[in-house]
DNA sequence: CGCATCATTGAACAAAATCAAGCGAGGTGG
DNA sequence: CCACCTCGCTTGATTTTGTTCAATGATGCG
């Protein structure tokens, strides 16, 4: 942590996140602490991405919420992922670049963005950053899966238990949830568009979660009042996530 | 490909299947091809990886027809994923060596085994088919994000037709569907655990397809009769499926 | 204070699941 | 060679889950 010193609080967010899934080495923290980053504000519910767009650099979430989504036929909208300080929400982009989804803040946002070129060349010199972000996407694309699951085969109340468990756990990891409750600035469509329901099911079902003594919330305040429960419920299994746990993948 | 000539069937179908989705130097595809390969056989309806295991390879299915999937609590099923000959089911093992699903065959198939080590450090030597394999695994990424679409926000009878779309045309590509009609050998329960739908609602839902005049079917052959009707319907785009075009990403 | 957004409620409706049989083709063993 | 068994497909009736529609509260912000 010693080199860290003297970065950029946006390269130290980017660096913690890679070390934290996998191991950096000095040299490599460095060398990502070099990178040239463009920072940028958006207000809330505002698209950083478009679907369709044809992109040569990913960005950072530095503060905020984000979320992707794509937009259907009759103007429903599926979100696909939720992303938290320290995600690269379109790393994708990197070897896909034309997007085939949009990308968008929920909650005033702060964004840095990286060219894809300088990403690349940084993969090639640091095979060790290559295999970091690498495992990144895979485990976005753990996620993804799960959400399959979710929306597939899972009953209303499992799916918004089952992503509250996903959302607590991340949170809790790069110290946004402390002592069971986290601020979670979605609405109720916003959820029903993650977990393919309705609003007023999901508004339902929420109450269900209540008064079945599962979480309690004030505002944007979720508290999970009982987690075990929680996980059971929803049939919640962290393995997923793919947390690095000493050392190990 | 005069270099390709010396080269096994079974290399050949990853070169050529990575050569379509990234371009390869002939010292990359030289490279590939003293690759150490593994090979057996399964029947079908076999597990190749159980959810749950550490594994250090990873599979090419050479011939064959594979499926990833998650078990829920109750016993439900959810498919994740269709693999086609050159496919690399499991390539996100690489850097997430604990199983979070598991992949079987559909049909009796031939697979072949690498190493994960091998493959990593082919990836380091040649960044070109790091970058290759990661596309790939990026590819793989966005399909489960048109999933999550397709299960969350789709009907019975848009859910059924995007698989058909996105099958027929992944069929194509490698050679396996001519002419509008490919072998799909599924039952109607593995696309109900595909879609998220009963067995009972597949049956009704093909019935209404077939009646509608979009596709025939003949045993397991199904037809596509009406393919600009069968992507309208569903609002199938192929943009998620990444297909190269002219070096285009 | 007033508007806009979000949460909540009730009632009617629709989509899909479930339950329960029957049907039919293919394979197996007597 | 044929009875029989299994698996997959099909059908009808019923039930469940979740959607839609239409209001009414609540909350927060300018």
């Amino acid at each position: 942590m010693d080199t860290l010193a003297a970065l950029s609080p946006e390269h130290t967010r980017l660096i913690v996140k890679l070390d934290s899934n996998s191991e950096l080495t000095g040299a490599e923290k460095r060398a990502i602490g070099a990178l040239r980053l463009t920072i940028r504000t958006y207000g809330a519910d505002q698209d950083v991405v478009r679907d369709g767009d044809r992109v040569d650099r990913c960005c950072l979430l530095l503060d905020g919420f984000m979320h992707r989504y794509k937009t259907v036929q009759n103007g429903a909208r599926q979100i696909m992922s939720f992303h938290i300080p320290g995600d690269m929400p379109d790393l994708q982009s990197l070897y896909l670049g034309r997007m085939d989804h949009a990308v968008g803040t929920l909650v005033p946002s702060r964004v840095a963005f990286v060219s894809h070129a300088a990403v690349q060349e940084l993969a090639r010199e640091f095979p060790g950053i290559g295999a970091a972000l690498w495992r990144d996407t895979l485990i976005d694309s753990a996620v993804f899966r799960e959400w399959i699951v979710n929306v597939g085969r899972r009953s209303a109340i499992q799916r918004i238990s089952h992503l509250l468990c996903e959302l607590y756990l991340r949170f809790k990891v790069v110290g946004l949830a402390g002592n069971a409750s986290f601020s979670l600035p979605l609405t109720q469509a916003e959820i029903g568009d993650a977990t393919g329901l309705s609003t007023v099911h999901v508004n339902r079902t929420l109450q269900e979660l209540r008064a079945d003594g599962l979480i309690a919330s004030q505002g944007k305040i979720v508290q999970i009042l009982n987690w075990t429960g929680l996980q059971h419920i929803s049939g919640f299994d962290q393995t997923y996530l793919h947390f690095r746990s000493r050392g190990q993948t």
